[in-house]
DNA sequence: GCGACAAGTG
DNA sequence: CACTTGTCGC
């Protein structure tokens, strides 16, 4: 079982790159991020045709999630309990005895913006749903955009990135309270193996990408059941690289099960 | 000599249109119009490149006008004198003997409109200068987007568009007082042979090029000795129907020198 | 509809 | 740099 995760930038611009993508990567379930659009607008017959459902909730301009999936969907979810919040920001549905959960996580701003504080406490409401989910499914995958780099190593450059945002102290901890759930990093277990990159997001500013300035924010998490499962997770870069791309690339998950 | 029009809404969009249409129509000379760049950004190496000189006035977001020309232009002016106004829309220049006159003319928005009383004032002036002009220039050629349908025969619904902008008396008045200056309008000589499309822009709205909803309002108009000299005036209908098209095509007039 | 800009996010 | 929503012109 493969399971992906993809922050589009906008699915309206993106749509056709996801087709394609998913042509060549038949995954089975595929989260995506920052759709940017209103649940009335979503493509759902243009994935149908593709061989997948779509579960999805979105709002205008800004964040918009969405799950595809080969399987039919049930027990779908469209947002975190416990936490009031106009951003659509989570989507959870069962998979084939597999409980996944797309996020989006707030970005953050900068340390000392209000947003900064919001995502914190996003964060923190995160955890607590999610380790009650794992409570209830042996297999459960969590993946998404989570707008942390958890490590000196996920980022291009630790020296200019190390204590600022995405990469500061609380954000990493706030990552790891998820891990502590008894999460893994499915990307730490085969991050050794030949010709892997490093990164899955490259700002457009700057010529990010040309000088491969990116960080690795977009993660997959399993629950020890899908953990020990897990044969491979990497990130298919190459889509940085092609006409109008999203700032972000697909990561992949594969399970033996 | 093949000499042509072409307001191509926004050369920034449309420069591989243009390159593409000289590479299959190598044309004498291409008066553009609505290039809507400043000067500084014109892509006279790219049209250098492909065997044209080019002069030009430009401005940001509204009108500017071009003469691309296979030989060397000279005389060039880049006004209407006797007439104090921001817009670029005239440009001038006697390329192989004939002297070319671009003109981008104001559209009117509406018959109460003061854009409509500058248009009426800017097509006097326009008749005032074509008229000096053609006293000194033997073979001369006056073309571009005249925002003007001749003839009930040159909309695709008379009923419709008679009376409305574009179809007014008065704006036709206005461009008959041109031809009264002892210009002829090329188009007319041909438009009975076979296979003769009418129109040369349709607009973007309501699929006006899928209805063939379309009005003749780029001309060719040719002094005595142009006029019979003509053997062939025609719209590149075709241009309408590729992707990311302007709203106008290009009109191209032949001539026996 | 499809250009142009401006302002806001990331 | 590349998205968004707006307004404007045609």
């Amino acid at each position: 079982m493969q399971i992906a995760t993809w922050n589009v930038n906008s699915l309206n611009v993106r749509q056709e790159h996801v087709l394609a993508w998913l042509e060549n990567n038949p995954v089975d379930v595929l989260a995506l991020q920052e759709t940017k659009l209103t649940d009335d607008r979503f493509p759902s017959a243009a994935f149908a045709e593709a061989g997948y459902y779509s579960v999805f909730t979105g709002q205008k301009t800004y964040n918009g999630v969405a799950l595809l999936s080969r399987d039919a969907p049930t027990d779908v979810e469209f947002a975190l309990p416990g936490l009031v919040d106009e951003h659509k920001r989570v989507i959870a549905a069962t998979v084939a005895g597999v409980r996944v959960i797309g996020v989006y996580c707030p970005n953050g701003a900068a340390l000392d913006s209000p947003k900064f504080d919001y995502k914190l406490d996003w964060f923190a409401a995160l955890a607590e749903w999610v380790a009650a989910e794992a409570a209830v499914h042996d297999r459960l995958v969590l993946t998404g955009d989570f707008n942390v780099a958890p490590r000196p190593e996920d980022t291009h450059d630790p020296d200019k990135w190390e204590g600022r945002i995405l990469c500061s102290p609380p954000e990493r901890a706030a990552l790891e309270k998820l891990l502590d759930t008894g999460l893994t990093d499915c990307w730490r277990l085969f991050e050794e193996r030949e010709g892997r990159h490093r990164f899955t997001w490259w700002d457009y500013r700057n010529g990010g990408w040309a000088r491969n300035a990116g960080l690795r924010i977009d993660h997959v998490l399993a629950s020890p059941a899908l953990a020990s499962a897990c044969r491979d997770c990497r990130a298919h870069v190459g889509e940085r690289g092609r006409k109008r791309p999203s700032d972000h690339v697909p990561v992949v998950a594969e399970f033996e099960l």
